[in-house]
DNA sequence: GCTGTAATTAGAATAATTCCAAATATAATT
DNA sequence: AATTATATTTGGAATTATTCTAATTACAGC
C-alpha cells in the first residue's frame, strides 16, 4: 500500500500545522483509508493495517485514527450504539446505512440543502455541524 | 407523578398491540419522561425513577425504555458516543445539542424539508428513517 | 551520537449496555 | 379465590468499545 504524494502531502502538512509528528503508523492508517473507502471500524482498520504492519497494535490504530480525525482527514461516523466508523471523504455528505447488506454509502449534500437545514434552527441558534443520517435499504436489497 | 389518561390509553393500547403487560415501573418511566422533556440519559432516568420508585433497578430502566421506544412510543436519540438519550416528542424533529450548556432542543422539521432530504437519495435507494443532528451553541450561550 | 519530547505498545481500566438466572408480578383459567 | 402459565423485574456478572497508564521506542534538533 502507497500513500498517493497529494495525500502524503496533506498529512504532511495537516500534522506539522498541529504540531505532530509524520509516523509509518498514521501514514499507513491514512494509506488503507483512502485505498478502501468503506467506512470500516478501528477493529476492522486494526485487521487490514496488520496485513502489512504486523507489529501495530489496537491503541495505535485508535490513536492515529483520533489524530487524523482531530486534523480533519477523516471523519468519525456514527450509527446508534455501533462502533465509530472512519470516512476520508472530506465532502459535506450524509451517510445511507443499509441494514440489510450492512453497506454504508456516501450522500452528497448541496450548499442549498444545508443551508435550508440552518435556516429551520430557531432564533439565536447557530450550528457549527450537521450530522446527517438515513437508514434504510440500498439499491442492491429492495424487494 | 401521574400519566394524564390520554397517555395512559395511549401507552395500555400499545403495549397490547404488542403483547406485552401494562406494569407499574412501565408507566411509571414514561409518565416521567413526558413530564420532564430534557432528553434524559438511562442512568438520569434511573435517578428520578427512584424517588417515587426505590426498589426500581437499573437493568429494569434499561428495559423499559427498550420497551417503550420498541413500540414507539419514545424515540432515542445519540449523539456520537454518548449515552443514549429518550425523547417523547413523537413529531417528526431533529435535535440540537449546545456543547456549551448541554441543552438539547428539539427542531421541527417540516414534511416538505424530509421530502427534499429524500430525493438526494441516489436512484434505487429507499429510507425507512432520517437522522438529523445540530451541534453548535444555543440562544443562550452564543458569544 | 546525545537529549528531550512525541509516539507506540500491551495491558489494565472504564463506561454504557446487555445478559443471566432467580424471584416476583400479572393475566388467564379453573 | 386459588392455581397455573407466562411476562417482568431484579442484582449482579458479562460484554464491548474505547480510553488510560506506564514503559519502551522512535525521532528531531543540537
Ligand atoms: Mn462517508
Ligand atoms: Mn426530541
Ligand atoms: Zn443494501
Ligand atoms: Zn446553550
Amino acid at each position: 500500500m502507497r500513500l498517493e504524494p497529494q495525500y502524503k502531502e496533506l498529512l504532511n502538512s495537516a500534522l506539522e500545522l498541529s504540531g505532530q509528528r509524520a509516523t509509518k503508523q498514521r501514514e499507513h492508517i491514512y494509506a488503507l483509508l483512502l485505498q478502501k473507502r468503506n467506512h470500516p471500524t478501528a477493529e476492522e482498520v486494526y485487521v487490514r493495517a496488520k496485513e502489512d504492519m504486523p507489529t501495530i497494535s489496537l491503541a495505535t490504530v485508535y490513536n492515529c485514527l483520533e489524530t487524523l480525525a482531530e486534523t480533519k482527514l477523516i471523519r468519525q461516523v456514527n450509527f446508534e450504539r455501533e462502533p465509530t466508523r472512519y470516512c476520508p471523504n472530506l465532502t459535506k455528505h450524509a451517510h445511507f446505512y443499509c441494514r440489510e447488506s450492512g453497506e454504508i454509502v456516501d450522500v452528497d449534500l448541496s450548499d442549498e440543502l444545508l443551508d435550508e437545514l440552518m435556516k429551520v434552527l430557531p432564533a439565536g441558534f447557530t450550528a457549527k455541524h450537521i450530522e446527517i443520517s438515513y437508514d434504510g435499504a440500498c439499491n442492491d436489497c429492495h424487494d
